[in-house]
DNA sequence: TCCCCTGTATGATCTGGATCATATCCATTT
DNA sequence: AAATGGATATGATCCAGATCATACAGGGGA
């Protein structure tokens, strides 16, 4: 069952089993809000069916998307270490997932080193994917990004056929631009016969272009 | 001696020992090159006197500045997990720092469970902090960030007169501005007598309302 | 079935910050 | 003391992307 979760990746069986007994199984409904800024915070969650997107809003009334985690994936690793949570966390479909409380999973931690240094091996790697993201809004254009995305998404995936894990509206504020420029460029991707949109689906037309265009 | 790293605040006397005992002294020249991107990774540094800067640059020939290490800071922690180095190390003066070698630091968090959990912590608030400075890279105007920053800097160093930790050049690139912007936002900032620099100095004259133009 | 809300889409306009161009200052080297 | 080179500084120009405005489509609820 939380075989599924990457950020358990290498872990036993039995180290699994102990972490699903500290963990209590949520239903969300689409649309709800798991958690605001401010919430005390109460664990780690996993997703192991739909979608959450996880974001913050200025004074301005500006919205950044930090991420959107789906099947598989964990969000809000770090309220381990934190009183409160820092962003929202918005179901973006009807969601099953299980929060691992944090009292019991640190317990875990402090009682098993191997089981420490493979969740030590997992914020590193979370450290360097937040160091590249920045790296790309400060010297990459839309486009650009858009791109990298789309190549992102190809290779967890594994397919030359993607799916979006949420609407263009939240993935254009994930990747550091306004949903109009999001709509605009993708449209001018398909124009130049790169990519083909499909719904929520993308084809990638011409991997060797899109990678050129990248830079 | 390692007692000045923040990174390692909460250990015990003997841990810094150990940890000493796997690091090897550095010394830097200004100027000098410590480690540049595709080389092999061969620890983690801690900076004892002196500045470090890790910037990228882009095929563009554009750079940003990942992070600036003066006294007391580490960098390069998430090589413990990753075969190279991601970044060019530069020394900004004359410098002294330690490299903590990364097969001897992993064996050490393999072995000690409360070692490896306040490695965890460190990681976890590290992340907190990257993802701040994506929120503000997304929301946030150049003026806004450079106060942010100067708050930052003043809340580190404890007073209304903070010192910058590098060229304002290498501080530009590491809010995501040109250094052009930096140069005409900062002598807007001090026409408008919020701030007063004097060199390498900068002296808060009104926080509050350094703090509200912040948002 | 109709209505309403939100996402998708695109046009028109505006502007903040990048870019390009110069000039001075200052520290280091010769 | 002169020369060299990078940091600091500021003006002029430009344009990508934000903003504002509008319209249509589709899905869920009453």
């Amino acid at each position: 069952m939380f075989r599924q979760f990457r950020c358990f990746g290498g872990l036993t069986e039995e180290h699994l089993g102990r972490i699903q007994a500290i963990s209590k199984h949520i239903s969300l409904q689409k649309g709800a809000i798991l958690f605001s800024p401010g919430d005390r915070s109460r664990g780690l969650y996993a997703v192991s069916n739909g979608a959450v997107r996880l974001y913050r809003v200025s004074p301005a009334g500006k919205e950044i998307t930090l991420a959107i985690a789906d099947d598989g994936n964990t969000f809000a690793e770090a309220s381990i270490f934190s009183d409160i949570y820092h962003c929202y966390a918005e179901a973006l479909k009807d969601s099953s997932l299980w929060i691992v409380r944090k009292a019991e999973f640190l317990d875990m931690l402090r009682g098993d080193a191997l089981f420490a240094c493979s969740w030590i091996q997992f914020l590193s790697l979370e450290a360097i994917n937040l160091r590249q993201r920045i790296e790309e809004l400060s010297l990459k254009t839309p486009k650009s990004r858009i791109i990298s995305y789309i190549l992102l998404l190809s290779e967890v995936q594994d397919s030359e056929s993607v799916t979006l894990p949420a609407h263009r509206k939240s993935i254009a504020t994930l990747l550091g631009m306004t949903h109009e420029t999001f709509y605009r460029t993708a449209k001018e991707l398909e124009t130049e016969g790169l990519v083909r949109f499909d719904g929520q689906r993308i084809n990638i037309v011409n991997r060797t272009m899109l990678e050129e265009v990248v830079d």
